[in-house]
DNA sequence: CTGAAAGCGCTTACAG
DNA sequence: CTGAAAGCGCTTACAG
């Protein structure tokens, strides 16, 4: 590998000097830039990253903690994220979380602290305390995206939001008996931000203001098998509804494979509606709010650059502001699997 | 931060001794290791990976060169090379590819050349020359996962076994009327290892083997909008065929909305089959020919750790063999959307 | 604008 | 088994 002291050699000039010149940071004048530039194409001269790195602090790199990398869903982030970052010269490195205890311990307290990267990322993922306290205890700025903590600084959808519109584009059609099938978080977890919880409590509320005070919820695990099993018994059961808000779209294609196994047409007998905007809701002709899951990485990359550059104008994505508004955008998307009910 | 030599002072030895405690690289007395890790779990030190990269050159850092992230497919793999990585403490960067010449141009001429990983993954693109002579003269293993390059050390699935035996499914039911939904690379291509023309020559060869010369094909570009178009043409056409294979799951979705469209139920009207072992693919009922992504990936990832290991088993994966046998597994999964034709 | 020198935080022959 | 020293390949005050 060619070193910078090689090119330093050809041009003719000091190593620190081919540094500016490569770099652009310090003064240089115009000839001698030419003369380096010209020296390290020739070379085919490229810096190492890890001297480099070493040297400035800087590692051009940013870290992104992400479960599920083979969820739809977080796919589409991630894509969003390293678009972003690369169109900036910004490498991506993956930190993939588990469920598995000790392969977690080893992420917080190791991985991610051996300072390769200079800003974090975080998905959308229940965090222990402690994991919160490692988080907070980066040199780095660190941003989470639907994270469901306070103390982390994040870019949010208002998902209380997303309840209540889905549930209001129901209730409009004129449903009365309606589900939610979405998922509870686990005993002691902080449900204030968390995501299932708000959209929950969005469809709460849009029930209680439209008269219906029972707000029929089913718990599933955000899988379509998961939601299949749940809608079954929810539509064979003594109050069958007649529609089904599932919180996810995975989970409605789930509610849609229970309707066929049962003979009910969509949407004549049951209506659905899902939530994300997935890639094949289209083919399904699903209803559903769409989320924008690639926008909101390429907004959390956009984040954490301004961070990087100090350039950031949300004082809270340096530091977390409770209150700090649910900026993303969500949008209802209405297709073939809602239409008024039977009765009506 | 604090750092090693704090680890050492408060151990009271030599950084040297402190460096060799925590690496288990060297001869070291038990005693004085035992003394260095409680003092670093003390100060709660973690090495620098960007030093000790420097220092050791070892990255601990594996990158995969990755086209579409939001694809299930890739997506799937990704996850089975992460987990692979992550067991064995190697961190993971993302290089994502895609159409735009001057993000490749970047990516194989500087940013994989800056030296941050210590091995390669590229999953399965169309690589021009030039991209092919950037990866062969990285100073570190590249391998390939579906490459369709023979300069490329490459795991590979025997593409053309997995055409004839979807075709034999199809064949083997009575059907003879079939088109095959696959993808032209573009010219000039080198078509020897491409992995959609692998699967049509299996096609063609099954066709021809059980007597019938004409092996119908149609082109798509792998999304479910593309083959739904092209099905919803196949299947209005002068000769609509009984079954049509799609080389890929999400294509088979695309085939099932066009007989929805068109009013024709499967498997009566119309048998289909996939490749891939999607998802959502027992939700459709699809049968496909399974190819077991999420463990592609852990073979490359263990492929990869192996050559970094210098313990390879493989010599392909170190160095091209143009005849390295196709050894990943793949297996026919009959599920609902097959059935005899109507006629038989 | 340019150079000599120190330093980033580790690892690793080389001696002992 | 342990330590002193050099070095990994850059960047960046500090002088000039």
């Amino acid at each position: 590998m060619t070193s910078l002291d090689d090119v330093a050699r050809t041009a003719g000039v000091s190593t620190a000097t081919a540094s500016r010149a490569l770099s652009g940071r310090g003064r240089i004048s115009a000839a001698t830039r030419e003369r380096v530039r010209r020296a390290a194409d020739e070379l085919g001269y490229v810096a190492s990253a890890t001297a480099s790195s070493l040297a400035s602090g800087r590692a051009e790199n940013v870290g992104v903690v992400v479960p599920l990398m083979d969820r739809w869903f977080f796919a589409t982030v991630l894509d969003g994220i390293s678009a972003t970052l690369a169109a900036r010269g910004y490498d991506l490195t993956l930190y993939n979380v588990t469920d598995d205890p000790a392969q977690r311990a080893h992420l917080f307290e190791t991985s991610l602290r051996r300072g390769r990267v200079d800003g974090l990322i975080v998905l959308s993922i229940l965090l222990a305390d402690a994991e919160v306290a490692h988080l907070r205890a980066l040199p780095i700025p660190v941003l989470g995206l639907g994270v469901p903590r306070a103390e982390i600084a994040a870019l949010r959808v208002d998902d209380t939001a997303v309840g209540r519109v889905a549930t209001e584009h129901l209730l409009a059609l004129g449903h009365r008996e309606i589900a939610l099938i979405g998922n509870t978080p686990p005993a002691g977890a902080d449900t204030v931000l968390d995501i299932p919880t708000r959209r929950r409590r969005g469809f709460e509320q849009a029930m209680a203001d439209a008269g219906l005070p029972s707000a029929p919820f089913a718990d599933a695990d955000f899988t379509v098998a998961g939601a299949q099993r749940v809608a079954h018994d929810l539509l064979t059961g003594p109050h069958p509804p007649t529609a089904i808000f599932a919180a996810s779209d995975e989970m409605a294609y789930g509610v849609l494979a229970a309707a066929r196994e049962l003979g009910l047409a969509v949407p004549t007998d049951l209506s659905v509606i899902g939530v994300d905007g997935h890639d094949l809701a289209e083919l399904f002709d699903l209803t559903t709010i769409d989320q924008f899951p690639h926008t909101q990485g390429q907004r959390a990359g956009e984040a954490i650059l301004a961070a990087l550059d100090g350039t950031s104008q949300d004082a809270h994505v340096l530091a977390p502001v409770p209150d700090a508004p649910a900026s993303l955008p969500f949008e209802l998307v209405v297709r073939g699997t809602t239409a008024p009910p039977r009765s009506s």
